[in-house]
DNA sequence: AGCTACTGGATAGTGGCAGTATCTTGTTGT
DNA sequence: ACAACAAGATACTGCCACTATCCAGTAGCT
């Protein structure tokens, strides 16, 4: 098929399609002549996981090169989980605060607190992974704001997202072929998040609104259990 | 104090501290002259409020001014809550796909899934929230690239973020000024959302470091259960 | 062969966002 | 009086994700 129909089929504009193979998103068709391609079923496919992959999971086409590069290159189920995982761009970013002497401190003691929690779930991760980088930039930055998690409450969101996480293996790898589960490592892995938090949101939401109705009768605002 | 002592303190280029005033993020200190103006303890708090948000949160300047015009509006604990929950970017962005008719159908059909949940768990959301709406957006992309969830596999995930919000809001709630419950809130609501998703990443990286160890002997390299 | 519609590829332009820099006018402190 | 700084307004920068234009080179019809 020719590049105006491929578009047609997937609704995206020409000119993107050709921005997506310029940024190595895309693979070339096939040439027939000088100004001639055939593209193919596979393109279309590529083309809705990419749109996928930016709109839905929000990732910049630089992630999605990343990401893509490593589905290309799963050989083994094991490895295609992982290096999607580390493709997948950490959703936080440092920031570079005020003071030399305390930052250091702050840093230490969000990095012992990580160490600590991995170590008590049994978690084997590299104190390089991109993960526990994040969990500790963001554990100290919470502590600079005063809103540290109260002992264990950081283990118990753990236990809930080794759930989440189990849940979410399970529904990667129960596919044989290892392309097509690549693909759908990256769904699971990349799109499924943003899912997961617009559960949690509504269930905020519903808890909300059920407090609301019970302080209906007049109770005070706010109730807290002993803590 | 002046502002750049407000900037040797927070670490933010004065530059970037009038930009967040002109966007309504930072009010105006107080003026003393016409050309000379007295900042507080509260500047410097909101400052590192909007940091966070922005870094930790990955919030945009807009969606930023939204969360902290939801706090500071803030006169009830449960209207805060409701607020900012609302005010927080939902994180998938439609895309317009191809076809116009089974477009339709498939919306019908996501719509159709999401009021299922809804009713299976009891949550109450109108239909209009926010949420409701990308989460059907979500599932309908996800059913176009054929990685539905199974039958009861996002009920399962949903109990979880049941679980997950109830600790959100005993973390929330447990403060008495309602200003100072407005901003813990935010800071739960939006900056632990990445720490969940870092928890989740860590706990699907330890599963599959695992299940490599598992099959190193030799093994097939992918066997999926019974199912 | 001639003509038009279309193709692939390269290059340049657009619009939005998040700052950053500059300029003008006014104030402070010595 | 005067250098140093303050405030606000305006303009500029760099990045990103496209989008439009231009240039040969076919394809298919007549």
């Amino acid at each position: 098929m020719k590049i105006s129909e491929l578009s047609r089929r997937t609704g995206v504009p020409v000119a993107s399609i050709k921005y997506f193979r310029r940024q190595g998103l895309l693979p070339a068709g096939r040439a027939t002549a000088a100004t001639l391609a055939e593209y193919g079923e596979e393109h279309a496919e590529r083309l809705r996981l990419i749109k996928a992959l930016t709109t839905l999971g929000g990732l910049s086409i630089a992630a999605t090169r990343e990401v893509l590069g490593a589905v290309d290159q799963a050989r083994t189920t094991e490895g295609a989980l992982g290096a999607i995982s580390y493709a997948l761009p950490v959703p936080v970013a440092s920031q570079g605060g005020a003071g030399e002497e305390e930052e250091a401190e702050a840093e230490r003691a969000a990095g012992a607190e990580v160490a600590e929690l991995l170590a008590a779930l049994d978690w084997r991760a590299p104190a390089a992974s991109p993960h526990v980088q994040g969990l500790t930039t963001a554990l100290k930055e919470l502590r600079r704001l005063d809103a540290q998690y109260a002992p264990g409450e950081l283990a118990a969101y753990a236990g809930l997202a080794e759930s989440v996480a189990r849940l979410d293996l399970a529904r990667a790898e129960c596919l044989d072929d290892p392309v097509a589960l690549a693909e759908r490592a990256v769904i699971v892995f990349a799109i499924c998040a943003p899912v997961f938090e617009l559960l949690r949101r509504l269930a905020q939401e519903d808890q909300v609104r059920r407090r609301l109705a019970d302080g209906d009768a007049g109770g005070p605002p706010s109730e807290c259990g002993p803590h």
